[in-house]
DNA sequence: AGCACGCCGACT
DNA sequence: GTCGGCGTGCTC
C-alpha cells in the first residue's frame, strides 16, 4: 500500500489522478499533479483542470496512481479545490453502478449528481451579496482585490478574478470567499421561487440578561400599551421559539405604534426569516400525535420486517396516516444516530407533508429540490455531509446527496412515475437507486404508497421484499362514495351540458351550496387537442415534431408540448381555404371556460402546467385554494399528487377514457393509480366525500376496480397480461432510441442496429419501430426495444448491446445518429 | 459539452 | 479572389 502522506515519498514520486469530467465522456481523463499540489490530492476532492485547448473544468478525483498513463503526455492539474473531498465514498460506488446499471457515462451521473455550485467553470459569474456582513470578518490582500473590483462592475466571472490576480489557481480563493458567504454564483436562470419573508422579534441582547430587566418595566410604567406588548412577549416566549410581528399584535391588542417604540428603544430587535406561503392550518395534526392501533401495528410490523428483508413495501389505503408512521420510523433511526432520507415525488415537495415533517424535526432537517437555488444545495450538500442534516426530504436527486450514517430511506408514493428521469442522461429511477444506495450503507428502506407498482407489489409477493398492509383510515375518515357515470348514455338521452353529465351538475352545485369545495380533472391542457378542417381533414402540424398542435385560447396559439413551437392560430385552412375549422378534444382550458358560462358565480382556477409557469404560480393558485378563495380547481395530474386540502368534498374525473387508452403496457395501472390518487383527495374528517367519474367506457374493469377499490384484483389481471405478453415485472426492457435528422438514413441506419443486435440476442430484440412521436426537434426517432427474460443475465445483454452501439457508431455512414439508451423505462 | 480544423456558397 | 456556413473529431 502506497502512503501518500509519507513526506518522503512526496518529494520523490510523481502522481497521476484519473479525473470524472462533468460531460458526456465514454472515457475518464488522467492529469500529472505537481509536486507542491501531492499533499492535497485526495479521492473525492475536485481539481481544476484544463481539458481542451482553453476550457477549463472542476473535475472530480476518482483515483491516484504512480503510473504515467501510457503513450501522451498528461497535463497538469492547475488546482486542488477542496480542503476535504465533497464526494464520499460510497457516492463513487453509487455513481458507479449507475453508470453500469443504466448505461451511460460516469461524466452525466457527477452532471446530474453536483449541484451547479459545486461546478465551477471559467465562464461561470459570482456576485457579491449585498448584505454580507464585511467588517466582521478579516481578508487576505486577494480577498480584498475581489471585493474591491465589485465597486466597478457587480459581475465577475472565475475567469475575470484570474486575470484581476493575474494568477491561475483563483478556485480556492472563490470557495472561500462563498463559504464566507460574501458571494455567490449567479443564476443561468432567473430565479423562479423567491422566499415569502415575514418579520420576527427577538429581544436586544442587552435585555437577555434579567439584571438589565427591572430598570426596564420601572421605565415602561409609564407606557402601558409598551408594557403590555412587552409581557405578552414574554409569555409567548415561554411557549414558543420564534415570535412574529404579527402575531405578538394579535395576542397583546397593544397596537403598531407601541411596538414600534419598542423596536426603536432597542428593546425588540427585528429579524425577516422566509416562511412557507401555505396556509398554516394543520398543526395541530402532528404537535403530539398518537398512532392509531391500525398505524401502531403497522409499524411493528415494518420494524419486524426489517429484521428479515432490507426492503419493506407500505400499502396502505389514502389517508390511512403512512406519514405518521413514517415520522416514527425516522425518529427512531434519529435516536441511533443516523441519517434519514425522504423521498417524494417533486409536487408533493411544495405541500404541508415536508411543513409537517419540518415542524416536528426542526432545524435537523434539509429539503432538496428545484424550487431551491444553486447557492441553496451548496449549503445542503455541506450540511449532510458534515451531519447537520440528519434528515433530508427531496425529490430524486435527492438520492446522489453524501450520506455519512444513512440509516433508512423512505420513499413515498413509491409507483409514481416521476422517480424516472427520462432526459438527459443518467435515465435512472430514483427509487431503484434508493433501494440500491440503502444496500450500499446497509440501511433499511420503506417503499410507501396506496397504489404500488405492480413491480414493487410482485417483487413483495414474490418474497424479495416485506409486505406491510394499511387497510384503515387514520381518524376514522370514511372512504368516499365513488360513481362512474356514462358519457354515452347521458348523451343519448341528451342530459350532457357542454362536457358535464347533469348528475355531476348537480353535484357541484350541491357542493357549492355548503359553501364545500370542488375539484375537476381532466388529464389533458390547452383549449382544444386538435383542430382540423371540416372540409379536406388538413390538421395543423408542428414544423419541428411528428404531433398535431394543441390550440391554446388564452394565448390564441397553436402550442407544440414537445419541444415549445407556437404560431397564430387559423380560421381559414391553409390546405383548402374552408373555413370551417373543427376543434376535436378539449382540454383544461376549455373545461374551465365552460364551467364558468354554467357556474357563473364560481371562483374557477387552473392547474396546470400552462398556469403554474409564471412565478409562484404553482404556490399561489394552491394557496388561493386552500385558503378557500377559489371554489373550484380544475386541473391536470398535477391535482391528484400529494396535495391536500380538507374542505374538498367533490372530486370529478371529466374523462377517464384519454387514460385508458394510453398506448402504454402500463397504461391500466397508471389510470388504477390516478384515478385512485384522485378520488383520495375527497373527503373531510366530519364528512364523506363524492367522486364522479364520467366516461364512455363505464363499465371498464379498471373504472369498477377503482370504484370498488379492489387494488389487489387489478394487481392480479394486471400480473397475468404482463405474464401473457413478457412484459415486466416478468421481463426487463431496455428501449434504444436512434435519432437522425435525415429519415431515410435514420431507416437504414436503425434496420442495421436491429438485425446487428438481433444476431446475438435473437427474438429478444423487438423494431426498430417508429414510436408514438416519430420526429421531434426535427429530429427522426426509431426504437429498437430489448426485452430480456429473467433467466438470461442481464450484465450480459448490456455488454452486447454496449459493444454493438460501438460498432455502429464507428460506421461512417451513420455518424449523424445518435443513441440514446433507456434501462427500465417506466 | 465546447471548440478548432476543414471543405463549399455569396460578397467587398 | 475572400468571409464564413456548420459538419466532424478530439480533448488526458
Amino acid at each position: 500500500m502506497l502512503d501518500f502522506k509519507d513526506p518522503e515519498f512526496i518529494e520523490r514520486e510523481t502522481l497521476f489522478i484519473e479525473v470524472i469530467l462533468p460531460l458526456s465522456l465514454s472515457i475518464n481523463y488522467f492529469y500529472r499533479v505537481p509536486f507542491d499540489l501531492n499533499d492535497q490530492v485526495a479521492v473525492g476532492k475536485r481539481v481544476v483542470v484544463q481539458f481542451g485547448k482553453n476550457k477549463i473544468y472542476t473535475a472530480l478525483i476518482k483515483r491516484i496512481s504512480t503510473n504515467a498513463p501510457g503513450i501522451y503526455e498528461a497535463k497538469y492539474i492547475i488546482d486542488v479545490v477542496d480542503t476535504y473531498p465533497i464526494v464520499t465514498e460510497a457516492q463513487l460506488q453509487l455513481w458507479d453502478w449507475m453508470t453500469a446499471y443504466y448505461m451511460c457515462n460516469e461524466g452525466e451521473v457527477m452532471a446530474a449528481a453536483l449541484p451547479t455550485g459545486l461546478k465551477l467553470a471559467s465562464e461561470t459569474i459570482i456576485v457579491l451579496k449585498e448584505d454580507a456582513a464585511y467588517n466582521e470578518m478579516r481578508f487576505t490582500d486577494k480577498e480584498q482585490i475581489i471585493i474591491a473590483a465589485f465597486k466597478n462592475r457587480p459581475r465577475l466571472t472565475i475567469d475575470d478574478v484570474s486575470a484581476l490576480l493575474g494568477q491561475k489557481t483563483v478556485y480556492p480563493i472563490i470557495n472561500s470567499l462563498l463559504d464566507k458567504g460574501l458571494i455567490y454564483i449567479a443564476e443561468e436562470v432567473i430565479e423562479k421561487y423567491k422566499p415569502l419573508l415575514k418579520s420576527f422579534l427577538s429581544l436586544q441582547p442587552f435585555y437577555k440578561d434579567e439584571a438589565n430587566l427591572k430598570p426596564l418595566f420601572t421605565v415602561l410604567e409609564r407606557a402601558p400599551k409598551q408594557m403590555d406588548a412587552f409581557l405578552a412577549f414574554l409569555k409567548l416566549s415561554r411557549q414558543q421559539e420564534v415570535i412574529s410581528k404579527q402575531q405578538l399584535l394579535e395576542e397583546s391588542n397593544c397596537g403598531a405604534a407601541a411596538l414600534k417604540a419598542l423596536i426603536d428603544k432597542e428593546i425588540f430587535k427585528v429579524y425577516k426569516k422566509p416562511v412557507s406561503r401555505l396556509n398554516e392550518n394543520s398543526d395541530d395534526l402532528i404537535a403530539n400525535f398518537e398512532l392509531s392501533p391500525a398505524q401502531l401495528a403497522a409499524l411493528t410490523q415494518i420494524e419486524n420486517g426489517f429484521d428479515v428483508k432490507d426492503v419493506v413495501l407500505l400499502h396502505g389505503i389514502t389517508a390511512s396516516g403512512k406519514t405518521q408512521i413514517y415520522i416514527k420510523l425516522i425518529e427512531r433511526a434519529i435516536e441511533k444516530g443516523g441519517q434519514v432520507l425522504f423521498l417524494l415525488p417533486e409536487i408533493a415537495l411544495t405541500t404541508q407533508i415536508v411543513e409537517r415533517i419540518q415542524r416536528y424535526f426542526g432545524d435537523a432537517i434539509g429539503v432538496y429540490h428545484s424550487k431551491f437555488n444553486n447557492n441553496e444545495r451548496v449549503e445542503i450538500w455541506n450540511k449532510v455531509l458534515n451531519g447537520t442534516y440528519r434528515v433530508v426530504l427531496g425529490a430524486r436527486s435527492a438520492v446522489f446527496l453524501p450520506f455519512k450514517e444513512l440509516k433508512l430511506i423512505v420513499v413515498d408514493e413509491e409507483h409514481e412515475s416521476s422517480y424516472k428521469q427520462h432526459d438527459p442522461a443518467p435515465r435512472y429511477q430514483a427509487r431503484d437507486t434508493a433501494v440500491y444506495l440503502a444496500h450500499l450503507h446497509t440501511a433499511k428502506i420503506v417503499l410507501g404508497s396506496a397504489t404500488p407498482s405492480v413491480e414493487s407489489y410482485f417483487n413483495a409477493k414474490a418474497g424479495k421484499y416485506e409486505l406491510v398492509t394499511l387497510n384503515e383510515r387514520y381518524g376514522g375518515v370514511e372512504l368516499p362514495l365513488q360513481e362512474v357515470i356514462s358519457i354515452a348514455e347521458e348523451t343519448k338521452k341528451k342530459k350532457m351540458v357542454s362536457y358535464f353529465t347533469s348528475k355531476l351538475i348537480d353535484e357541484i352545485t350541491l357542493t357549492l351550496e355548503n359553501k364545500e369545495q370542488v375539484i375537476l380533472f381532466q388529464n389533458r391542457r390547452g383549449y382544444a387537442t386538435i383542430l382540423i378542417c371540416a372540409t379536406c381533414g388538413y390538421a395543423p402540424k408542428c414544423v419541428n415534431c411528428d404531433v398535431s398542435l394543441t390550440y391554446h385560447k388564452t394565448s390564441g396559439k397553436l402550442h407544440c408540448h414537445y419541444c415549445g413551437y407556437h404560431q397564430s392560430s387559423i380560421n381559414i385552412c391553409p390546405a383548402c381555404g374552408s373555413v370551417h375549422i373543427e376543434q376535436k378534444g378539449f382540454g383544461t382550458e376549455r373545461v374551465e371556460e365552460e364551467l364558468s358560462l354554467i357556474f357563473p358565480e364560481a371562483r374557477i382556477a387552473r392547474l396546470d402546467v400552462d398556469s403554474t409557469r409564471t412565478k409562484n404560480g404553482l404556490q399561489q393558485i394552491i394557496s388561493e385554494f386552500q385558503n378557500k378563495k377559489t371554489d373550484i380547481l380544475i386541473g391536470t395530474q398535477m391535482v391528484a399528487k400529494g396535495l391536500d386540502f380538507d374542505n374538498v368534498t367533490l372530486i370529478g374525473v371529466i374523462n377517464a377514457d384519454t387514460l385508458l387508452n394510453y398506448p402504454d403496457f402500463r397504461a391500466f395501472e397508471r389510470s388504477y393509480q390516478l384515478l385512485a390518487q384522485v378520488a383520495g383527495r375527497a373527503g373531510r374528517r366530519d364528512k364523506q366525500g363524492k367522486v364522479i367519474i364520467q366516461a364512455y367506457a363505464d363499465d371498464h374493469r379498471i373504472i369498477t376496480q377503482v370504484i370498488d377499490n379492489k387494488y389487489q384484483e387489478m394487481y392480479a389481471e394486471e400480473l397475468a397480461e404482463r405474464k401473457q405478453f413478457n412484459y415486466p415485472p416478468f421481463t426487463r426492457l431496455i428501449f434504444i432510441n436512434i435519432r437522425h435528422k435525415d429519415h431515410d438514413v435514420l431507416n437504414v441506419a436503425s434496420q442495421q442496429f436491429a438485425t446487428a443486435l438481433r444476431m446475438q440476442l435473437g427474438k429478444r430484440v423487438l423494431g426498430p419501430e417508429q414510436p408514438l412521436v416519430s420526429r421531434i426537434r426535427n429530429y427522426y426517432i426509431k426504437q429498437v426495444i430489448i426485452k430480456s427474460d429473467k433467466d438470461t443475465s442481464i450484465q450480459k445483454v448490456k455488454s452486447v448491446l454496449r459493444e454493438i452501439i460501438l460498432q455502429f457508431q464507428s460506421e461512417k455512414e451513420f455518424r449523424g445518429a445518435n443513441i440514446q439508451v433507456d434501462v427500465d423505462p417506466y
